[in-house]
DNA sequence: TTGGTAATCGACA
DNA sequence: TGTCGATTACCAA
C-alpha cells in the first residue's frame, strides 16, 4: 500500500461499512411496507445476518432493528415532533465569527461575499484531498482560512465530485494535498474530537442570503430536525421557504453545516445534493449518537 | 389518500 | 425580465 492510500485508509478504519450500510438503506426504502426482517436482509446482500448485525452496530452505534427504525418516516416526524424546546431560537447568539452549535460539532465561521472572493482573484489556493468517511468518500476542501468545502462521492465518482464542487469557485486555484485535508477528515466524522474549546474553523462562502440560510442551519442540535418554513422563519422571512430549500441544497460544507437535518413538513426526506440515501444515513448515524 | 396548482422569492442568464 | 427550485397549503376526485 503506497502512502497516499495508507493515508485514506487510516483516517476512519469502519470507512467501508458505508457501502454495505448504504444498500442496507436502499433495499429497506424500496419495499419499507413489508418491514423486511434482518434476515431476508442478509440474505438478499449474500451476508450472513450476524455479520451484518456487527457491521451495523460498529458503523451506526445501534442494533439493526433500532437503526431501520430510525430510518423510517415514523422516526423522522419525531424528529419534527418534539420541538418543545425552541430549536432554532436558542443555542448561541450567532453572529459572524461567533461559536455555534451547542449540542455537538463546535465551529467559528466567517462568511465571505462572492463579491469579496472575486476580488481576491485567483490568488486564493484551494487544498483539496478524498478521504474514506463513515458516509463514502468525502471530498474536503481547505483554504487557508479553514474549512471551505465538504462533498461527498461513492468510488468512482471522484472526479465527477471534484468537479461539481471546483465550478462553484472558478477563480481558485486547485491543488490536491492530503496532508492538508486529513486532520480535518479525522476531527469531523469522530464524535469524541468535537470540541468547543477549539472549535472548527469554517469559511462560508456565498451570498448574503445563503449565509444566513447556513448560519441558520448550524443552529439544529445534533439528532433533531426542522423544516424548510421552519428556517425561513428563523431568518425573519416566513413566505420565502422555496428560497430557502434552494438555498440550503447550495450549502458547500454540507455533514458540518447540517443541511441533512432540513426535512419536509410531513418528515419527508425531500432531496439531497448527494442522494437521499446519504441523508438517511446521516441522520440513522446520528440517532446512534444523539 | 393522491394529484394538480398557485403563491412566493432569491439566483442566474 | 423570465425561468427554476432540496416548499407549502389547498382543493378536487
Amino acid at each position: 500500500m503506497n502512502a497516499i492510500a495508507k493515508l485514506k485508509t487510516d483516517i476512519t478504519p469502519d470507512g467501508p461499512d458505508y457501502n454495505t450500510v448504504r444498500r442496507v438503506i436502499e433495499l429497506i426504502t424500496e419495499d419499507y411496507r413489508d418491514q423486511p426482517s434482518l434476515e431476508t436482509i442478509a440474505d438478499r446482500l449474500g451476508q450472513s445476518p450476524t455479520q451484518l448485525q456487527k457491521t451495523f452496530t460498529r458503523w451506526a452505534g445501534l442494533s439493526p432493528k433500532a437503526f431501520l427504525q430510525a430510518v423510517t418516516l415514523d422516526h423522522a416526524k419525531r424528529l419534527l415532533r418534539e420541538e418543545d424546546l425552541p430549536l432554532l431560537e436558542t443555542s448561541f447568539e450567532v453572529g459572524l465569527s461567533g461559536p455555534s452549535r451547542l449540542h455537538d460539532l463546535f465551529v467559528t465561521h466567517e462568511a465571505m461575499s462572492p463579491g469579496e472572493w472575486k476580488a481576491k482573484g485567483g490568488g486564493l489556493v484551494i487544498r483539496y484531498g478524498f478521504h474514506i468517511s463513515p458516509f463514502g468518500l468525502a471530498l474536503i476542501m481547505v483554504t487557508d482560512r479553514g474549512l471551505a468545502g465538504l462533498a461527498f462521492s461513492d468510488s468512482g465518482d471522484e472526479k465527477a465530485c471534484l468537479e461539481d464542487m471546483s465550478c462553484r469557485w472558478p477563480n481558485a486555484q486547485y491543488v490536491e494535498d492530503l496532508q492538508a485535508t486529513m486532520p480535518y477528515a479525522a476531527r469531523i466524522f469522530e464524535p469524541s474530537k468535537w470540541s468547543s474549546e477549539q472549535p472548527l474553523r469554517v469559511v462560508l462562502i456565498g451570498t448574503d442570503f445563503q449565509v444566513r440560510v447556513w448560519e441558520s442551519l448550524l443552529k439544529i442540535p445534533m439528532g433533531r430536525a426542522v423544516t424548510y418554513s421552519d428556517i425561513a422563519r428563523d431568518i425573519g422571512q416566513p413566505t420565502a421557504m422555496r428560497a430557502v430549500g434552494a438555498a440550503v441544497g447550495r450549502n458547500p460544507v454540507s455533514f458540518v453545516v447540517p443541511c441533512h437535518r432540513a426535512l419536509g413538513k410531513n418528515g419527508d426526506l425531500t432531496g439531497y445534493h448527494w442522494g437521499l440515501t446519504r441523508k438517511r444515513a446521516m441522520l440513522g448515524w446520528e440517532a446512534g449518537r444523539a
